[in-house]
DNA sequence: TTGACTACTTACTAACTAGTAAGTAAAATA
DNA sequence: TATTTTACTTACTAGTTAGTAAGTAGTCAA
């Protein structure tokens, strides 16, 4: 009997880094047992179903990003270093295989994924949103950001759009997504 | 026998829809089949193989829009005006039962679709990118715009961003896609 | 040492997938 | 009218999918 080490986590690392790649329609529990060396009903044992494993990566991240931006080394940051620890986030993300944002792949695909499976995606996603405005908000008080109108309407335009150039990327090379962040960059500091 | 009126433009019309809505890895020949009240052979028929199907789709979608730009009701349109009708096209899509563009549907599950897919991808995405480039390029010229940086690369920018919000909208809803349209207008006409 | 518990395997199901080969009805063409 | 072509149906295949029930090996606690 082959044992995973760390069952639970080693799973859904592998989960996540499916879905970051081939979006939840386009994996499968045999991706995971195989790469694992087991059968498909262990990564049944730990996750009944695909739902609960979709919901389960989400609901990790959504803690992990709670944990990073109430941590000192991001929360103490000024807002101009908080903004490109956040594009940095993304930019692992595409240097990581050309992989994409959870966010986009799920709701790429949101009307075929289970129900609980997009609330949680809504959570995680208003949840980046926040955050982002907060940091806008911040930085534009305190004369470092330069936009007009809302923060929240300028966090939606900064989100969606690095959410979208990690998939242009995909097509038109990684350069694309460098020039969208700098241009973002561009826009705030001039 | 039953037979479907203008079958392959109607196949293609639902095809579209479908890549839209679900996916390329969302949809298969009986979503459409079961929808045209034939069997999935009848499909087949018309388009051998899923790949040609979605190859078709774009392809399709690639000449509508070099039709469209090189139309004078578009062509001739001031660069502000030329904008509105861009993002009016994203704007009918959401209105459209949430539906996300092709190019962003696609690229979010790039790595498990067709090859020859992937690069007629590539092809329309760059078709829109340089005509949204020229157009940003114009509309700077006559000071209509204004912005930083390489039209290029703002194009890239509101580009990836509108893709982006099309698929937030399916989770937080279309407000938030009009605010990222209102916000781009703000920061190109202030 | 026994018994319970955890983490798996074996072996299976029912549904769905893209795709094919052979047959047929109706329409177009000669 | 006869023949060919077009657009389908019938009937199927082999592979994949999520999911399940029953069995088993190793671990741990009483």
């Amino acid at each position: 009997m082959v044992k995973i080490e760390n069952s639970k986590r080693t799973i859904l690392n592998l989960a996540e880094s499916l879905l970051q790649d081939k979006g939840f329609n386009g994996f499968s529990y045999a991706h995971i047992s195989s790469e694992l060396g087991v059968k498909n009903a262990a990564i049944h044992y730990h996750f009944p179903t695909k739902e609960e494993l979709g919901c389960a990566v989400i609901k990790r991240y959504r803690d992990r990003f709670q944990l990073w931006i109430n941590n000192a080394r991001v929360k103490d940051l000024p807002p101009e270093e908080k903004l490109d620890w956040f594009f940095g986030i993304y930019t692992n993300m595409r240097a990581d295989k050309g992989k994409v944002c959870l966010v986009g792949s799920m709701e790429a695909e949101f009307n075929s994924i289970p129900k609980d499976l997009q609330l949680e995606v809504e959570g995680l996603h208003k949840e980046l949103l926040t955050w982002l405005e907060g940091t806008l908000s911040e930085g534009r008080d305190t004369g470092v950001f330069k936009f007009n109108g809302e923060p929240a309407n300028k966090a939606a335009l900064i989100l969606s759009s690095v959410q979208g150039a990690l998939q242009m990327a995909r097509a038109l090379g990684t350069k694309k997504f460098r020039d969208v962040v700098d241009q973002h960059k561009l826009d705030l500091l001039a």
